[in-house]
DNA sequence: CCTATGACGGATG
DNA sequence: GCATCCGCCATAG
């Protein structure tokens, strides 16, 4: 989904959202960040989870985005358990098949070049606070 | 304030 | 299953 590339063609430039000057302090943004990071650090080993159910879990329904973009800049992270919808895995090539490898060394079982989510797909107890 | 972009998700054909 | 499009949100320029 070369979204981005697509929405070029997007008709609708009109963003209901305006006013981002109005940015709350640096500590209120890296909440979110650290958040996130605590939701993907809360998944055990042999489990994977997905970014929307990262992200609603953190309290960010719909910020599946800025997941993936924590997950590439933040080091220490379990980045491998982390699968896109329907536990297929969303990243290029090298990664893709370092991280299935990492996987399946943790114990997930793959079906074709997805997870087998019935059977590893962990569950946020409680999700939000 | 606007435009472009990204390890996304979901709907539609 | 693949191709397109729309929606959502944050960051960078």
């Amino acid at each position: 989904m070369d979204c981005a590339v697509k929405q070029k063609s997007k008709k609708s430039p009109k963003r209901g959202r305006i006013k981002r000057s109005n940015e709350a302090s640096p500590d209120q943004l890296s909440k979110m960040r650290m958040r996130i990071e605590a939701a993907i650090r809360r998944i055990p080993q042999g489990k994977v989870s997905t970014y929307g159910a990262i992200a609603h879990a953190a309290g960010f329904p719909g910020a599946a985005r800025q997941v993936a973009k924590i997950l590439h800049r933040g080091f220490g992270l379990p980045w491998q358990r982390v699968l896109g919808a329907g536990g297929e895995i969303k990243l290029r090539g090298d990664s893709a098949i370092e991280q299935r490898l990492r996987l399946e060394g943790e114990g997930v079982r793959f079906r074709g070049r997805k997870v087998d989510m019935k059977q590893d797909e962990f569950k946020f107890s409680g999700g939000k606070k």
